[in-house]
DNA sequence: TTTCATTGAAACTGAATCAGTTACATTGAG
DNA sequence: CTCAATGTAACTGATTCAGTTTCAATGAAA
């Protein structure tokens, strides 16, 4: 399957924050949410995955409570994100055991692992090269068409 | 959620089928089971997938039917097998619609379009450098110890 | 100290996906 | 003709995911 949409929200969120970020405020989960289009709820589960990660400060209680970055747009890669929100390896093994007494069902996961590592890498290492700020530069440039 | 353990099958059979090459033989999907571990009806729909992409041979009816490679092993990439057995993107996008009188919920589905495609062929540059050949040795070389 | 907007978390739902099984018609070499 | 094998449809059980409902806990502000 795919890398899952709660990626895609964590980084709409991030970027909707960081858009709004001039303001020195903290932005309760269902105003981000009437951008995202979904629950608040949904919202919280993964703002508390990037909290713990660093990338969001919370708020409780009164009138102002919420979220906001906890770093500067351009200091918040993708893959910080990521990492954050993503905590299963890319690649899934075998769900059953390969026969240990073929010569190849028995090398074949560890040589499966080393090229599923490298290429994680590779992807990972395409993710840190972008950051939220250029994500808001590039909805904004997108959306004014 | 992670890319189908499908894919480690279907590179499991591959990297099977080209180790017993050699003998210019068809073997049924219950051999080729019985090294991966799991059903045989299950090995075949991925199998169908793989002679769909001109990765494997089929032959039907009589006592010598079953499957072998179409090609040599180092003539089949990792990527080839991806492309073969992986027909969803890597990133999913929202499941529910960003509101588009948000500027930034209008232009960023767009804005991670692009991200995702670039990260997603980044992944498939590193597959495309490995071939199934290199598995086989790998796997060998990891069953030994 | 009270108020109250908001977070945190648990429990549940419905839909989707996946691996795996059973069953049976189809194929075609020998 | 035989029969070992494929192709395929239908079903199951487990898992994951997004989304909802509910309610206790928080803590800034009046």
């Amino acid at each position: 399957m795919a890398i899952v949409s709660r990626y895609t929200v964590a980084l709409h969120i991030l970027t909707w924050l960081a858009y709004w970020s001039e303001k020195d405020e903290f932005f309760p989960s269902d105003r981000i949410a009437n951008s995202v289009g979904t629950s608040p709820v949904f919202l919280r589960r993964i703002l508390g995955q990037l909290a713990k990660a660093g990338l969001v400060l919370v708020q409780h209680g009164g009138t102002g409570a919420g979220w906001k970055l906890a770093r500067l747009p351009e200091e918040i890669s993708l893959l910080d994100v990521y990492e954050a929100v993503v905590q299963t390896p890319l690649f899934e093994l075998h769900h059953s055991q390969p026969n240990p007494s073929c010569i190849i069902g028995n090398g074949i996961q560890p040589a499966l692992q080393t090229v599923y590592e490298d290429s994680e890498e590779a992807l990972k290492r395409r993710l840190a090269q972008e950051s939220i700020r250029d994500l808001v530069a590039s909805s904004l440039e997108q959306g004014k068409q």
